[in-house]
DNA sequence: TTTATATGTTTGCTATAGAACGAATTCGTA
DNA sequence: TACGAATTCGTTCTATAGCAAACATATAAA
């Protein structure tokens, strides 16, 4: 036996019991006890155990008060915004009808809906994210179905040729999905092209658009284009924007979801 | 025999023994003790083993001085298992080679592989365990593709009919499966269906099959069986079991690893 | 050819582990 | 409390095995 797995086998040793002796040790295995001393004496110095007259005892450890951690989930809810993607959530919630089939591409705002998902009843969910998919299925009068994919570490979805040929098998009620940019002239984009590519999917195969969209992010564009504003059926935001707007959307035919929260908070 | 051969033997003896000696592997191989010395230098680089002197010893991540604190994760660690499926994860993870593409079907033990795949460099990993494709992903290094289906809320995973035909698209150098029950005469067994189909499901598209079972879990029959036991390449355990098996199983030409933690289980 | 890589041999040097023995300690008993 | 026996300890010494480094050889690649 090496020295180094008499050493390991003291460690576990006094692990178990808490304090060993030299003649036990010696014994059990099979060396002088002049060795076991030593190796003691090693384990000493690693501040492992103190050393008695006869044996040594278990050093107890100075926990270096590590009992903070412990997060829970990833998505940062304790973003700055976190408030106005549940308001938006609070409102899309109520789009979806008990029975529906809906996609839920991936993002926080349909992080939140998936949360509030067991109000509702008979739900299939179709999504390519992660949290997503465990949200929508916490509830056992719910399904959800996650498409596969190359795993994206950062937003905890799925992406990828493979994500876009799952996506073909599938036709939703709705799709609700979340934009980085609304612009009158450039419509509706995102910041990943994995995300535009995504979106592009599941369009032709979804009966009803509902872009949700942070107040903040209408007259912006983001880099990945997807498609005219007058694809979707509905716009849910968490701000009221101003009545060009209003017009502009209600021509196209588009109807506006807004948060009422967003006067008493006084916020633009 | 090319140095690259001889490196490999060495492995795998060191994974069954758990330990080697160098005069031991030098007489094995019929190679200088300096040959011998050199290839463990270059496995010791590489994380796999701890030279001592005389030898080496198979390398441990969990460390049995800091077993206790700091648990992270959402899978219950806290589980009276959790250890032992990580020593079985400690042993797996030596089987994975950089470049490898790997197959982790859902549970706690390949949960456990997954956390430590940051060792390893352009490992892609498929699998239907969602815990499985968030850990696998978190290191740039590697890739996770996670297989699309219906979510099941308790294991984290996906399963069913769109995972069945996502599995199909892909062939894997190596698949981890964690069994409910292994035993001679009813070969391999999981408790429940859906994963039974999934292991069938991928079982024709993996090179390798590697089979991690609690010791515990030997001589024991689950509710859905699987297949002969034939049909694996290795078997990973945390226990030892006894001689009859491991006469049966090399018979059988299957190799056997085992994690022995000597002092616990008393045997020297 | 040169160059690089893999392996073996030789040569001190070092690590390991046991023996010996005086010093320190524990402990039972007076 | 005191004292002696028994145990345990630390130190030194020794034999053996294992080690690294330098050098040598062979084989393959450029």
């Amino acid at each position: 036996m090496f020295a180094i797995e008499r050493i390991r086998i003291i460690k576990n040793y006094l692990l178990e019991k808490n304090k060993v002796s030299v003649n036990e040790l010696s014994k059990m295995l099979d060396v002088s006890e002049v060795t076991i001393r030593r190796d003691l004496e090693k384990l000493e110095e690693e501040g492992m155990l103190i050393r008695t007259h006869g044996g040594a005892v278990l050093k107890k450890q100075t926990n270096p008060s590590n009992s903070n951690n412990m997060k829970t989930k990833s998505t940062d809810s304790t973003s700055p915004y976190s408030d106005l993607y549940e308001e938006i959530a609070d409102i899309a919630i109520h789009i979806i009808e008990n029975g529906d089939v809906i996609m839920l591409a991936n993002g926080i705002i349909n992080y939140h809906i998936a949360k509030k998902l067991d109000q509702k009843k008979n739900v299939t969910v179709l999504t390519n994210d992660l949290l997503v998919s465990i949200e929508a299925s916490s509830s056992s009068s719910n399904k959800a179905v996650l498409l596969g994919g190359d795993v994206d570490y950062e937003t905890k979805a799925t992406f990828g040729a493979l994500t876009a040929m799952d996506i073909q098998k599938f036709y939703v009620n709705k799709v609700f999905i979340e934009v980085d940019g609304i612009d009158v002239d450039t419509g509706i984009s995102v910041s990943t092209i994995d995300k535009a590519n995504l979106i592009n999917s599941i369009l032709p195969n979804s009966k009803e658009k509902i872009i949700l969209c942070l107040g903040s992010n209408f007259n912006k564009t983001a880099f990945y284009n997807i498609s005219r504003l007058d694809i979707a059926e509905k716009i849910v935001t968490n701000s009221n924007i101003d009545n060009s707007y209003k017009e502009y959307l209600s021509q196209l035919g588009i109807q506006l979801y807004t948060s009422i929260n967003a006067v008493e908070r006084g916020n633009i």
